[in-house]
DNA sequence: TTGTACGCGTTATCAA
DNA sequence: TTGATAACGCGTACAA
């Protein structure tokens, strides 16, 4: 733990020289003590003082990464495969760009801002912002803010928004199902707003352009909290007999209910078709293997901290970045007359 | 962002009473003014600038979570749900505790020696160690260092490790198979060092227990890296007919064997059986279940951060902690004569 | 009980 | 080309 003013002291020189030298500020110093300060760096293997660069220059090569997890659904928010590649785009970009990740889960949003204020934050990564949590968080600190998978049109106006064209992805889901001859088809989530009301939506809009009707009933509701999920999947095994097929709102939910199918003698996709969305390991390991939809989550979350580095650097970027979908066929649809 | 001086000036009193009042030294302030301090306080929602005060007291209230990614095996650590697990359960102890958590993934020991420097870290949990790798960042620094699975005698001199018995969840497994009436097992894993050794030695001793002869052709190596997947799959599935059982040394592996196995048209457990260790979601939404070892990867995470808490207490604690396991019947064996 | 003054390690300004 | 010196915000020893 070397400091600058004792590297100054041994090489008989200012501070300042050597800080200059450091921060390769040619020009400013001779190529003869160039060298030496270099070489000692080198030897001490000198290494700066965060807290006290920050102090100085009011910044802190801090980009926090901030996770609000919703009470209702995960006992631990990060065992969501979806949320640790999420995480793992988020921290390869900001090393690759020097920066530092600060990651800060909570399901309170008044605890998150405290940290990103003590921290001094130069930016700041969210996700699971819901109503108007963004806007708050952005309106307290002028710091850059990228969102990720936030529905809010008021929140564009103070953050970008890094999401994916959801309702597109399970408008050809739903198409795809109906190709197929399901007419029968159920929504299976564990709530209507965000990310899933936009899937909804798309659900909606294909079932509406081929003329089938939507009613309320179709919806199909899951608890995920390990208390209430046996038997919010015995519900819906039970009314699964109404629909020839169930478009689950993710792959987790798809591979727990084709479970919880297979466990009661329902077989997929021989009397049931189910489809996911996401194209996760999980899915992906299956067997059958799952029919679903893709999103490259890990590009979700480079593209977040690539558009906050971005604006970091001065540059404007659009405040709606829409990544793409892909229909995934694989084996749990059946084809029906 | 304002400052104690600022309060000071506006309050018309000093720092140090500001100071103090923040700090609740009570005695060394009056009632009346502590209120007063208290009230304005709140009022402007005051946050200390974290840099500032690490730099006065020489610390910093972060521990870094270093995790080293072997280059050879991952595109991406964070996405084994084990390593997400993990740092759910650090993340949450370390918060709970008042400290904030800094990650940091690198293939490169020196780059996480450097970043553990500059930002003066009150301590480390390291995992994914190899060799001295542990033994020379605690050298460096001499700050508290908890390694996560590490297996190193010397280490242990120099930090505290948290284990799992992972030679007796293995010797549990392998001997349930052999009373389950299997004689011909193999031992499928990526490598033979760290964990993976210990899990082997628990194998092959219970082999040895039952008069079973070990012979290297029972080990059976697979290539997790996506371009080399698909080949060692299939060389796997080929010497599959050899054994009537195969014990992996991850959910994960055991997983994507049977997927494998499956796509094959050979059965599991019909006609091979196969045993996991880590019991996660993936084994737990497969079907059939997978028949596997438990460990508590949360509880893991937990008890790692605690641990270095306790040392940041200047409490002593043990330098080896292994945590149980258990065995975990499901689905995929089955008895044969 | 309150206030003054200094140090933490770095960067930046300005003078030499 | 180099060197004093102030400043960043906080905590604290010591003085009042």
């Amino acid at each position: 733990m070397i400091t600058i003013k004792e590297i100054a002291k041994q090489l008989n020189m200012s501070t300042t020289t050597v800080s200059n030298v450091i921060h390769g500020k040619e020009g400013e110093v001779s190529e003869d003590t160039r060298k030496k300060v270099k070489e000692f760096l080198n030897k001490v293997d000198y290494v700066p003082n965060i807290n006290a660069r920050n102090l100085a220059q009011n910044e802190s090569k801090i980009i926090g990464l901030a996770l609000k997890a919703r009470a209702d659904k995960y006992e631990n928010l990060i065992m969501d495969p979806f949320v640790s590649e999420l995480i793992g785009g988020v921290e390869e970009t900001i090393r690759n760009a020097g920066y530092f990740m600060m990651l800060y889960i909570s399901s309170d949003i008044g605890e998150i801002m405290r940290h990103v204020s003590t921290w001094n934050v130069d930016g700041l990564i969210l996700f699971g912002m819901i109503g108007d949590d963004g806007i708050r968080v952005s309106e307290k600190y002028k710091k850059p803010i990228v969102c990720i998978d936030t529905y809010s049109i008021e929140g564009l106006k103070h953050f970008t928004n890094v999401g994916l064209d959801d309702e597109q992805g399970s408008y050809d889901m739903v198409s795809y199902l109906i190709s197929q001859g399901h007419r029968k088809i159920a929504f299976l989530s564990d709530n209507q707003s965000g990310v899933d009301f936009a899937r909804l939506t798309g659900y909606k809009k294909a079932l509406k352009d081929a003329r089938i009707r939507y009613s309320s009933s179709n919806f199909l509701q899951i608890h995920p909290k390990s208390d209430d999920l046996p038997g919010s999947l015995e519900e819906i095994c039970q009314r699964s007999k109404e629909f020839s097929a169930i478009m689950c709102v993710s792959d987790l939910y798809a591979v727990t209910l084709i479970s919880a199918l297979t466990d009661r003698g329902i077989s997929v996709p021989g009397d049931i078709s189910i489809t996911g969305f996401d194209d996760n390991m999980l899915g992906q390991l299956h067997r059958p293997a799952l029919t679903t939809v893709h999103q490259d989550v890990k590009v979700k979350g480079v593209t977040a901290a690539a558009t906050l580095l971005k604006q970091l650097r001065g540059q404007r970027t659009a405040n709606q970045i829409k990544l793409p979908t892909k229909l995934i066929i694989r084996d749990t649809v059946r084809k029906i007359n």
